[in-house]
DNA sequence: GGTGAGCTTCTTTAC
DNA sequence: GAAGCTCACC
């Protein structure tokens, strides 16, 4: 557990801010959580003062079971391990009257701002044109551009009527009482630069920062550490330009200038030992990161075994590939007497798990997907979900338009219309509007008896809501709006309405265990969540993708889908943005301790056609004398038939146990 | 107002 | 090849 010399210079300088450039496998989590040891033990720091913030759910949750277990018998009582986004969210939580927002208020996910930008468009607007003024938006919402400003930087017609729309969107947004997801960095950001009391408040508050993957940081999320961190400068920022992958959502790798400008009694380190690759795969690793210009030039270094040779796939197509992949899971995994957990494959796209989970499931590994929201999208889960949102913020319309019809009521899209209408008229809420008599009134009989039935409901669920706890108050919901009854009936056999009645209990107990905090907090942290941190994975094969896997690592990696056109991805070839894939292919690698294989399809199904593709050009950069290929060439068929027979007897061992 | 057949469109990555 | 959407029908 000792460290190596600047491991230990970046844990112990506290005296003025400092940047680590932490190569992968570098042990930058190890500096980090030993560093919060230190300020706490060492420095005399309080935990409460002190944050960690990371920026996936999972790497916040990795980062908090390791200092946990490095903290044991230390007072860590009040420690912030979380991510921008959800130190963000506690931000407002505390600071709601600040920021104009009402106790309650609701976090838009990406579908309800999705919903709401194609509200705000011209009818018959196309889901490209959405994607498209949404993203403008987002990234002019990140780079903390105010609708004024944003419309004097429009260059083109889509920007202008971007920064149109984004107006508008933050009136309703304001109107429905709900933040979105860019808001929770950019409305901290804004109440911290205005008011010095919130300023010192918080600086107090947070008396340390340690970022993590900061090459990462955004626009708004660099104003948020320099605003919290204040010019004292209590931070340490450890990152990687190697590893910047998320430019696509406005992050910056000229943040990392940016701090010794700010702040120029910056320090910086560097940590170039490699304590986690084999040397094959750490030299695969660096001869395709050279193919990138680079502003930090480092080498990285192991003192490891060579390990073995990296094996690289062929396949027909991804049912193949994915079925030599578990065949070769449960060969290593009898060969080393490997834990299933050891292994992780790792893929560009989530719709990439299909194919794999099947022949996991086949052969019998088990498996554990993660990233993803899966669980979250779940209609039943959304359904419950947009009840508790409209019984915390009676303002909230889109939680209203889902709850109104979950289950059915005879409350159909003309109704919503009207209301709607007659809601915009009076400057309400749709919840708002419908309680309101003189509203019912100009309905037809039938619908506004609906409308009302719906309304009473609300209000006594909500009388009831005051004196139950989250967790107590969905199940109630789900029994008395009737979304059991009705999945019930929809389902054709118990088994199917079992498992849904599952995921709502599922929602239910994690509302138990999140514990305090009343129903509304909670569904706002609930938004932020994603199916990573839902249930520990346990002893079973983890499947994410390349982006969710950064940060971690396991002793077997595959990596599926090497192919151009998905790794590099299509659009990042012809956007000119191959470097970012380049890196990417970089973070797969070096997430690999032991065993490296990378595969690819010659075939893939593309709208529905079939279509030949190209192995990766990034096979070609990797050093051919490290790799070994299999199934490439002539020999491929008889080596597929040695594949099956293997797999079958794999299989059959999985059945009977050896 | 609700439902299902047939049409289109889509495919990145995450909070 | 699936999910969403439109339109005709109950």
């Amino acid at each position: 557990m000792s460290l190596n010399p600047a491991q230990r210079a970046a844990v112990e300088h506290c005296d003025s801010p400092l940047l680590v450039l932490a190569g992968a496998g570098s042990g930058k989590t190890r500096v980090i959580t030993q560093k919060i040891q230190h300020l706490i033990v060492n420095r005399r720091m309080p935990a409460s003062k002190i944050a960690a913030i990371t920026f996936t759910n999972k790497a916040a949750r990795e980062m908090r079971e390791r200092a946990a277990a490095l903290l044991r018998g230390v007072d860590s009582e009040g420690l912030t391990v979380c991510t921008f986004h959800s130190l963000g969210l506690n931000f407002l939580q505390i600071e709601h009257e600040a920021a104009g927002l009402r106790r309650g208020f609701s976090i838009f996910d990406s579908d309800d701002s999705g919903a709401l930008v194609k509200d705000l468009m011209p009818r018959g607007a196309k889901g490209p044109d959405i994607a498209a003024i949404r993203g403008l938006i987002s990234r002019v919402k990140s780079d903390g551009l105010t609708p004024e400003r944003a419309a004097e930087l429009a260059t083109s017609p889509r920007e202008r009527e971007a920064a149109d729309i984004y107006g508008q969107y933050q009136k309703r947004l304001a109107a429905f009482n709900a933040v979105d997801f860019d808001d929770l960095i950019r409305l901290p950001v804004h109440l911290l630069d205005a008011h010095e009391h919130l300023r010192e408040a918080w600086r107090e508050r947070l008396r340390y920062l340690l970022v993590d993957e900061y090459q990462d940081t955004n626009g708004t999320q660099y104003a948020l550490l320099k605003l919290l961190a204040g010019p004292r400068g209590g931070f340490t920022c450890v990152g990687d330009d190697d590893q910047s992958i998320y430019a696509w959502r406005g992050a910056d790798t000229a943040n990392i200038e940016r701090l010794g400008q700010d702040w120029p009694q910056l320090r910086i380190i560097k940590l170039e030992q490699n304590y986690r690759c084999a040397r094959r795969i750490l030299r695969a690793a660096n001869t395709i990161i050279a193919n990138n210009p680079h502003l930090h030039p480092k080498k990285l270094w192991s003192d490891h075994a060579e390990g073995e040779p990296i094996r690289v796939f062929a396949c027909n197509d991804n049912e193949q590939e994915a079925e030599r992949v578990a065949a070769e899971i449960t060969f290593l995994a009898h060969k080393h007497k490997a834990e299933w957990s050891a292994f992780a494959i790792l893929f560009r796209g989530n719709h990439q798990s299909r194919a794999l989970e099947k022949a996991l499931q086949l052969q019998r590994i088990p498996y554990h997907l993660s990233g993803g929201t899966a669980f979250l999208e779940r209609a039943e889960v959304k359904d419950a979900l947009s009840w508790l949102r409209l019984l915390a913020n009676p303002d909230d319309d889109a939680a209203f338009l889902r709850a109104v019809a979950a289950p059915k009521r005879e409350i159909g899209a003309t109704t919503l219309a009207r209301l709607g209408e007659m809601a915009n008229a009076l400057h309400l809420s749709l919840g708002r509007a419908a309680e309101r008599p003189d509203v019912l009134g100009q309905l037809p009989a039938r619908s506004a008896n609906a409308l009302d039935g719906f309304i009473s409901l609300v209000s006594r669920l909500r009388r009831a809501a005051a004196m139950m706890t989250a967790g107590d108050l969905c199940r109630k919901l789900v029994q008395d709006t009737g979304q059991l009854a009705a999945i019930r009936s929809e389902c054709k056999d118990d088994a199917l309405f079992e498992r849904r009645r599952g995921n709502v209990d599922e929602l239910a107990q994690w509302f138990d265990a999140a514990g305090k905090g009343s129903s509304g907090d909670l569904v706002a942290q609930l938004a932020l969540l994603t199916n990573a941190d839902r249930d520990s994975p346990g002893n079973a094969v983890r499947l994410m993708t390349l982006h969710a896997s950064k940060g971690l690592e396991f002793d077997f990696v595959f990596i599926v889908g090497v192919e151009d056109g998905l790794l590099p991805h299509e659009s990042s070839i012809d956007e000119g943005r191959i470097e970012e894939e380049r890196r990417l292919m970089y973070v797969g690698i070096t997430r690999a301790r032991r065993v490296l294989h990378l595969s690819y399809a010659r075939h893939a199904r593309r709208f529905g056609e079939i279509v030949r593709v190209t192995p990766s050009r990034f096979i070609e950069e990797l050093p051919a004398a490290e790799l070994h290929f299999v199934g490439r060439d002539a020999e491929q068929d008889a080596e597929r038939t040695q594949e099956h027979a293997g797999a079958a007897i794999a299989r059959l061992k999985a059945l009977f146990g050896e």
